[in-house]
DNA sequence: GTAGGAATTAGAACTATTCTAAACTGGCTG
DNA sequence: CAGCCAGTTTAGAATAGTTCTAATTCCTAC
């Protein structure tokens, strides 16, 4: 079973909606993200999935990330050269990430302000996305 | 020279601020980002600076690169996995990279709105730095 | 002048990721 | 139900960007 908050079926539907298959490999890739939140790379996915899967390969855990990437179930997140990490959140969210620990936190985005952050844009700027990265510390108070 | 912005006794001491000499090497590097700030990788900057010391090579691109931007007088700016770009310009900005052509501008970000950008963080995190990056493509009219 | 640290260099090494080609899977056709 | 075909998985090779290593060169201070 995926999750609580999507289950096999509607996971399977999300993929055929873009013409692929649902596998095991992909629910177990999917579910590794939704048990632990906490933005782990392709390598981590990896070592995690094996405890259910043990002979998938490194490169399907990548095939399968960018397949869910592509089929927005997933987003891609980059801190300066590190590996990519996934994240299972859709809202629009921003990211804070540790630069003592390396770890990586949702923080939320009122949608006021990320229509605000988006009309800063001169004319002819069309913009699909818009990423918004701190990096600092956190603090025993969080 | 190295601009009309920054001439080569000011540049010595910001590095010598930081403890480090001024040396041929690093003053073409920093002038080659000025000269067209266009967001240019390290190979570029390789490619560009020969035209002045035949000689220098990747690495010495890469060490000075690295050198400036730990004493601030340029950033390093990070698409999702691709190479690392450097910009010379030090105002609280934000990029805007064209999807289609690879091209990156600078936008000017308000003082306010970066405020209210770093007003969103909860107590227990504490912001170094915020980067904001638009994806998206540039029309005629810009 | 010379000692000693800083900077440069070429090339090897490394990391994260993508590619390649072969094997496998699973539904659809006849 | 056998066979086919496209989609998927896999191991390992290949790649890109960057960093490391060790040797050399360059300053700067004594």
């Amino acid at each position: 079973m995926i999750s609580a908050t999507l289950n096999s079926e509607a996971f399977a539907q999300k993929l055929a909606h873009s013409g692929l298959r649902n596998t095991p490999q992909r629910e177990v890739v999917y579910s590794a993200l939704l048990t632990r939140r906490d933005h782990p790379t392709a390598d981590e996915v990896h070592a995690r999935v094996r405890a259910e899967l043990p002979t998938i390969s490194l490169a399907t855990v990548y095939n399968c990330l960018e397949t869910l990437v592509q089929c927005h179930l997933v987003r891609a997140v980059n801190f300066e050269r590190g590996p990519t990490r996934y994240c299972p959140n859709l809202q629009p969210h921003a990211h804070f990430h540790d630069e003592a620990t390396g770890a990586t936190f949702d923080i939320d985005l009122p949608s006021d302000l990320l229509a605000k952050i988006k009309s800063v844009l001169p004319d002819g700027y069309d913009a699909d996305a818009v990423e918004i990265t701190f990096r600092g510390k956190t603090t025993a108070t969080r």
